[in-house]
DNA sequence: GGCATCCCCATCGACAAGGTAGAGATAACG
DNA sequence: CGTTATCTCTACCTTGTCGATGGGGATGCC
């Protein structure tokens, strides 16, 4: 999978953005609090910005907020926005790869994953992480102690 | 998630060589069949045998087989065997990221997400592609029509 | 006007991905 | 023994992405 650092640093930023309520918070701010390189994180809030997840305003009392309800952005709207689509196969979705022959089958896989995938990502909200409540199926998977076998 | 070029060619080079059989099938057959660069995909067969799931013999009448059963080779051991590990955060293992603050929770969707995607490729082995049999609970997940929209 | 903050553009080094080329080792077979 | 077929190893190439930095411009509050 490869969580990037821009997918990281952006659900981390929206996180604390949910957190702090309505009023701006400046992106100086953020990335003291996340230790996230300040220029870095601003093309991020930038993007962000773009897919109507934040909004921002300039000048002295400026900063950052979110456009719209904390509990109706998903992690995977946040990773979406820095980094395109959440699952691709040799670069395209995979829905659209064809193979032949014996590993016909090898697809409905790929899709399978993405399913899975976006089952955590997309039930997630960044409201429930700032507020530390996930939700059960997604705190179960994590409970089991195999999943955090390095392997 | 991005399935590499390399992770596609390799499972489905040992799907081919699940489906061949006990004898050697040469590198260029396996090339020819599924329409990868040979030369790409000797290397690709390199790095299989040296993780002890293809053998290999040179000269006339050599070629590639597998080193174990089919039926106990799983996608995640080929993708492993190619790519590294499954799934990362910014270069790490998911299990070694700490988050601060009102991030703490985050880890635990990251290992959610981890979770979810072991749960296909790790029990999916190239013997049920071969066979066009997936287990149930795979396919039923690819089943899903929603699952098919790229959103 | 002055200051704080976001906004845009350009660039950078490091690395990986995907693919190619060619020479060398080794096994079968006549 | 020599020839041919095949894997094996090393090296290289091109293109793109990732993570990050710097500087100046636009904008908004006081």
């Amino acid at each position: 999978m490869h969580i990037s650092a821009r997918s990281d640093y952006a659900v981390r930023a929206v996180v604390v953005l949910a957190a702090a309520g309505s009023g701006p918070t400046k992106g100086e701010t953020i990335a003291a609090d996340q230790h996230i390189p300040a220029k870095f994180l601003e093309a991020i809030l930038g993007a962000l910005r773009q897919a109507g997840i934040v909004a921002s305003r300039r000048g002295a009392e400026g900063g950052y907020w979110l456009a719209r309800p904390a509990a109706d952005i998903s992690v995977a709207d946040v990773i979406r926005a820095v980094d395109g689509p959440l699952a691709e196969v040799r670069g395209g979705p995979p829905e659209a790869v064809t193979y032949g022959g014996v590993a016909s089958d090898l697809q409905v896989v790929w899709m399978a994953v993405r399913a899975n995938i976006r089952q955590v990502l997309e039930q997630v909200s960044v409201a429930d992480i700032a507020a530390g409540e996930l939700p059960p199926h997604v705190r179960d998977l994590a409970a089991d102690p195999d999943v955090w076998l390095t392997r």
